[in-house]
DNA sequence: GTGAAAGCGCTAACAG
DNA sequence: CTGTTAGCGCTTTCAC
């Protein structure tokens, strides 16, 4: 059978509080004693019993990671995949085990409530902030269990959660088109519903009223995120005659870009191109893409710390976290890189 | 503080022998009482603890999904994303919750190791096949932990181990070149050190064997399964004047064609193009990538029933599970989908 | 410094 | 069918 605690202080000769000083490091162990226990539990290869430990000490030092149905689509965009990368490290490096929630269908929301919402499993939870209409979210907020939601919340609440400034990133996006004297400038969105696409579209109009420009609503089109949205979309602006186009994502400026191809268009001749996002994909295309960098795998660290402050310092008052964006200019809007001071 | 199965047991007039039949759906409760019982739980809104269930039963209902520090490059290739997304699925149906471990570096390792393999944490674990020189997957091995490896280990060894059949998939790609008449086919590998790599590589071989051709060691270059170890592979492979290239993986295929189409080369006209993976990036590319298409999501799901079946009975005899891949004809190779059938 | 003892909340025989 | 009784393996007072 598996060693216990009691193996191990049977074998050194102590008893087994005295081992579990020496495992949890705390103070109050004479040396040679420590040496003496650590010993044993090398040469046994012990370790100690994790469900024990939490039941005992009330802690799991595990965290929920929960991407919610509304963007289970998900992998599509590799978006998720760096955040969660960026997520997984941190959790290592703190010491947490990270759990993966990915929820698929409305079966699956039934049946991963309960198991995020029980006691005993995780210390905490961060969770993707989705579209209007997912439960989830405002359940969770609910049950009192440390929580950070990821992206500014669709329900205004007093949760508390960790963002990008979408607004400025697509408010300096659109500037950055006006600067570069292009005058039909359209828009791709994200998902509707999305606080993501909200703030990013709002900081598409802002730019262009602030220039005195009116908004084109025939130069606005809905994506969700995928590629085949954007080439889509792409093809339904092309009526109204852009020479610009800021789209919500790379992969969806990607889609965007092989739909005005395809339409005979030069790029960025003809029309320019600004994404969001700043992924790998964004350099390795034909015509490197201009876009807003945002710090994806920084954001997921950060979120991390958050949730763990929670954890340890309790719920109030719920903390807020708005991290910066970059402009990053590349070919694809027809700016050297010097423009980009202007 | 928190809801105990006494408490529902006091409220519902029972023992808490009663409640834990009501909960965990055991018979031998007679059915008034059941809902008496079931009412006060909803009511409450209790949910057992976690912990103290995995302690007393011995199942913590959770698997871990371990990633090797070869492939944390990792979230670079979709390949991965999917594979999560299909075991992260097969998961939730089965009620097991998936514990996610990136290892990233070797301290990584380091601090893995011991929560993977500590009892009461994990039921079971998935581990991805990475390169010569992955300490993890041996150690795993040697401790007896219930154990499906994703990919034929690069050391044989007596594990259980799910995988696709990459020497038929590969041999299938290079016999369709040879087929469409090319003379001068090369191939791009994966990270060198990989079975998958070493398989593919020598299905490539079979192929051309197989047809009484000589395998040109100078039509053979190294890749890392990423876009750009594709670009390059490619300008490499280019003195050799090659007139296909079979690519080990969708992405790498990619990268491949981009360095070809910069080389002024037409695909498929001059040079044609199969890859490996059949994601779905390979429908949205200018010219549509033939590719081998392996069943990813279905690989995840397998490799979680196969892992339920090690955990609830016994480890012995090791499950070998090999899956079959599809050839996918589209532009990139120059042949109708009519010639599938030749 | 160290050990004894009392749980953490649940499952699972075993009686009845 | 239902309740009683032992634990599961660890943490954590509280004495000494």
């Amino acid at each position: 059978m598996e060693l216990t605690l009691d193996d191990i202080a049977r074998q050194a000769g102590v008893s087994r509080s005295t081992v579990s000083r020496v495992v949890n490091g705390h103070p109050n162990v004479r040396e040679h004693v420590r040496q003496r226990v650590l010993k044993v539990i090398e040469n046994t290869g012990y370790h100690p019993n994790a469900a024990a430990r939490t039941l005992a000490s009330q802690r799991s030092w595990m965290l929920g990671l929960v991407l919610p149905r509304s963007v289970s689509s998900f992998f599509a965009d590799p978006y998720f995949p760096r955040l969660t990368q960026g997520i997984a490290q941190a959790c290592n490096q703190n010491n947490y085990t990270l759990a993966l929630f990915l929820v698929g269908s409305k079966e699956d929301e039934e049946k991963i409530f309960p198991r995020v919402s029980r006691k005993g499993l995780l210390d905490g939870i961060l969770i993707q902030s989705g579209q209007t209409g997912d439960q989830l979210i405002d359940r969770l907020v609910a049950s009192s269990i440390p929580l950070v939601i990821l992206g500014r919340p669709v329900q205004e609440c007093d949760a508390s959660y960790i963002d990008v400034d979408n607004v400025t990133g697509a408010y300096n996006a659109t500037s950055h088109l006006i600067r570069q004297g292009r005058q039909r400038i359209a828009t791709i969105t994200g998902a509707p519903g999305s606080t993501v696409s909200i703030d990013r579209l709002e900081g598409y109009r802002k730019a262009l009223s602030e220039r005195g420009r009116d908004v084109d609503e025939s130069l606005i089109a809905a994506g969700d995120f995928t590629e085949a949205s954007g080439y889509y979309a792409m093809q339904k602006l092309l009526d109204a005659r852009p020479d610009a186009v800021f789209a919500a994502s790379d992969i969806m400026a990607i889609g965007a870009m092989r739909a005005a191809r395809e339409a005979g268009l030069k790029i960025p001749d003809d029309i320019a191109f600004v994404g969001y996002d700043d992924l790998p994909i964004a350099t390795m295309v034909d015509i490197p893409l201009t876009t807003i960098r945002q710090p994806i795998q920084r954001f997921g660290v950060m979120a991390v710390e958050v949730l763990m402050d929670l954890v340890e310092n309790g719920l109030t008052p719920p903390r807020r976290m708005i991290l910066d964006t970059e402009l990053v200019v590349r070919a694809s809007c027809g700016a050297s890189t010097a423009d980009r001071l202007g």
